[in-house]
RNA sequence: GCGCGAUUAGCUCAGUUGGUAGAGCAACCCGUUUACACCGGGAAGGUCGCAGGUUCGAGUCCUGCAUCGCGCACCA
């Protein structure tokens, strides 16, 4: 007893050090093995019947480290899955990476083209690999070490990566089994290729961004009766129609003629069609149909059973034509073609418009538009073993049927709206780094030469390779990273395998995720679980924004006004910027981050250590006791306020307004119970009433008690070290203490 | 073009079911013989973007507008 108030106790005769405090407490935790609810059950902290709460981390990419906007969603879940913990349920929060495919391999493609000037081909797939799975190990390492910094009470024995094996065995179970019901497919179609980085990207992917352009007005030749309008003159050496609006009575007359002409020398044959996908107003109401380069045009096309004829191959370069143009970048293609439409007398307006450039997310490339072979998710087939429901409706059921609900509620729109447009999903990637594609095409020898894909080769998909594997060849392409990200509520729990942890941990309670991967993860997530298992992948999602700067504006290299979350956890603590995090960020909305802010709050830890000092050094001898009743009528009062306090913020929690109550108990604990409540004790305490001191005393341990263990899921290392010096019997780690009650 | 969000003190934001506007930071004044200067006390600071409407009463509900930001679609 005498030692708790005295040796303990000196290091809180100096300011609370957090540098000297936090690893050793996250050690302290991790040996404890709290973390794993299956250690909480195995040492009686949890009910093994008890309620669950579970919840995957979003797995951070293996690009580099992490960046603030990580450090505010592991805050945002560490509390989460602090407050369920002590109050008892069975809590699991996953961890993993995400190999992230495209983002990762190029990233590696720049630092080899920088350190050594080479490209991946120098080295070939097997090297290539080898050094990216390198750069991502370092990446991985440095992320969970971070992690650790910040506090993130995760359960590392169940850690995942969405490139390991077992992984990597439900990525092929799932595919094989989408591929048996015919929801994959191999289809040649247009597709958003990227040359810079050699692939295709899905429609996600694509960023539009607003550009300067011109927008030519000409004729193909002087003799063509119809002036069409156009961004980009060199994909017109691909026409194969002009289109017009049926009721456009400017053009009527010359539907169904079929016109011969040679456009800066090459020849086309160009025919009139009418279709209602042509806009009167726009341009000059007649659209020069590119089949090979344009998804509406490849539409018309398919309508009117017209060739598709493609000019532009896979770097972004011409195909066709003479001297001038073939093998010319299409950039330039464009200039030479502008200019022979001058001189030719063709060109009749060049206007200078803002138009949105689809370009890469990834790599920046600008998208172009190719027909190619590639494999697709069917979200319109109707499938049998899910009441003949398309993966479209299986995606919209759970947001009707309420099965999920989504934190802010808006975004249920934003949503469904997505669902409702959505496309087929393109899931190959010409790219090494990824789950390779489980399918394989029987050989062909031809002249010696072997052949693969070709569109009519025997098909062989399974979740093993075939047994003559000597007669069939691997699909080069492997999956778009999001295809493993949809699975990874269920494939981190043992999926395929019926584990005890997908029965018990699946559905997950909560989905905790930014508002941007809404369509890329979130829905994917929905699709995956609802084909794959019959049920929601999440019962509440809750979105949070990103992180700003004091201005608002975004964080970013060129601006400088990056804040690091490990510079500023030296600096200030990682309680301090984790409350500085969680304060005044609402779900859905951004949130802004200074270091003013920051500091604010390790101020705060500091107050919280000599609120602690103070209330021990003068209740000497007082243990924490709930049963204690000998109160004085004021105390009654605080009591009864204290209550009041805690009930409102335990509500405030269950409704996840983690923002409302961090400033709660810190205006309680500074401005209430420090301020005037503490101020107010010093003359009762030195007092010779030995009745309203003993009740003053109680009330004070017993609040900081409170005090500290609600701040817990918020400041867990100086709430913790604070723990370890209060006096309160038989205590475990504040970590696993249970929340205050108050009936 | 369709939709969403924001607009409250100098800055960053709270403001739950409509009931006399709140906090942090910054700035101002005062204070240091022990819980804490990583502090305490005090004062100052807002026609809640604009215009209407509903109501006894609107920051809060309704309509319109403005500015900023975002998403989706179009982009021949």
């Amino acid at each position: 007893m005498k030692e708790e108030h005295t040796d303990t106790n000196l290091k809180l005769f100096s300011p609370y050090n957090p540098k000297e405090t936090e690893d050793r407490i996250y050690k302290l935790w991790e040996e404890s093995g709290f973390f794993n609810p299956d250690v909480c059950i195995e040492k009686g902290v949890t009910k093994a019947d008890a309620e669950t709460f579970s919840m995957v981390l979003p797995p951070p990419n293996v690009t580099g480290t992490l960046h603030i906007g990580h450090a505010s969603m592991l805050v945002i879940e560490d509390i989460m899955t602090r407050f369920a913990r002590m109050q008892g349920k069975r809590t699991l929060w996953l961890p993993g990476t995400d190999h992230a495919a495209i983002a990762t391999q190029s990233k590696v493609e720049k630092i080899l083209e920088k350190e050594e000037s080479k490209r991946k081909s120098d080295l070939g797939r097997e090297e290539f690999l080898k050094r990216v799975e390198s750069f991502a190990q370092n990446s991985h390492d440095t992320i969970v070490s971070q992690i650790k910094k910040i506090g993130a009470s995760i359960d590392w024995s169940r850690e995942a990566f969405t490139l390991d094996p077992k992984r990597n065995f439900a990525v092929r179970t799932a595919f094989k089994q989408m591929y048996d019901d015919g929801l994959i497919y191999r289809g040649h179609r247009i597709v958003n290729w990227d040359p810079k980085g050699q692939t295709v990207i899905s429609d996600d992917e694509v960023i539009n961004e607003e550009r300067k352009g011109k927008f030519y007005t000409f004729k193909y030749s002087a003799d063509f009766p119809i002036s069409i309008s156009t961004t980009r003159p060199e994909t017109k050496v691909g026409d194969v129609a002009v289109a017009i609006n049926p009721t456009d009575e400017r053009y009527t007359q010359y539907l169904g003629k079929e016109y011969d002409v040679v456009f800066c020398g090459v020849p086309i044959h160009i025919k009139i069609i009418a279709d209602e996908a042509v806009e009167k107003e726009f341009g000059t109401g007649a659209l020069g149909v590119t089949p090979a380069h344009s998804q509406i045009d490849a539409d018309i096309a398919i309508r009117h059973k017209l060739p598709t004829k493609q000019v532009i191959n896979e770097y972004a370069k011409m195909m066709v034509g003479g001297e001038n143009i073939i093998g010319k970048k299409t950039t330039d293609a464009r200039i030479t073609i502008v200019e022979w439409l001058r001189t030719e007398g063709l060109l009749e307006k060049e206007e200078d418009i803002t138009q949105s450039v689809p370009t890469a997310e990834r790599t920046g490339g600008i998208i172009e538009p190719l027909p190619k072979l590639q494999w697709f998710i069917n979200v319109n087939k109707p499938i049998s073993t899910r009441d003949n429901k398309t993966l479209k409706e299986l995606m919209l059921a759970p947001l009707h049927e309420k099965s999920i609900t989504i934190m802010p509620e808006r975004f249920e729109r934003v949503y469904i709206n997505w669902i409702e447009n959505l496309r087929d999903w393109c899931i190959s990637r010409q790219i090494w780094y990824g789950h390779r594609i489980p399918v394989w095409y029987k050989k062909i020898i031809n002249n010696k030469e072997l052949i693969i894909n070709n569109q009519n080769q025997e098909i062989y998909c399974g979740v093993n390779p075939p047994k003559d594997i000597e007669n069939w060849e691997q699909d080069s392409d492997t999956l778009d990273t999001w295809f493993s990200a949809g699975l990874w509520t269920f494939s981190t729990l043992g999926w395929p395998e019926k584990t005890k942890d997908l029965m018990d941990y699946h559905p997950t309670t909560m989905l905790e995720t930014g508002y941007d991967i809404i369509f890329f993860w979130v829905a994917r997530m929905i699709l995956m679980s609802q084909y794959l298992i019959g049920e929601v992948p999440f019962k509440n999602i809750y979105l949070h924004g990103l992180v700003r700067d004091a201005q608002g504006r975004k964080m970013s290299k060129s601006l400088g006004n990056i804040i690091d979350p490990l510079d500023v956890i030296e600096k200030y603590g990682a309680d301090a910027v984790r409350m500085s995090l969680i304060i005044g960020t609402g779900p859905g909305n951004d949130s802004k981050m200074s270091e003013d802010k920051i500091k604010a709050y390790k101020n705060y830890a500091n107050k919280l250590w000599n609120i602690t000092r103070f209330v021990l050094s003068s209740t000497e001898g007082i243990k924490y006791n709930t049963k204690f009743t000998n109160y004085t009528d004021s105390d009654k009062i605080l009591i009864t306020e204290w209550d009041e306090v805690i009930k409102t913020i335990t509500k405030e929690m269950e409704e996840y307004k983690f923002y409302l109550v961090g400033d709660k108990i810190y205006q309680y604990t500074w401005a209430r119970f420090a301020d005037i409540i503490i101020e107010e004790s010093k003359p009762i305490i030195s007092s010779t009433n030995i009745e309203a001191k003993n009740s003053r005393a109680q009330f004070l341990i017993n609040t900081l008690v409170n005090i500290i263990t609600i701040l817990h899921p918020f400041m867990p290392f100086v709430t913790e070290e604070i723990w370890s010096m209060l006096p309160v019997e038989n205590k475990n780690l504040l970590m696993v203490t249970v929340w205050p009650k108050n009936d």
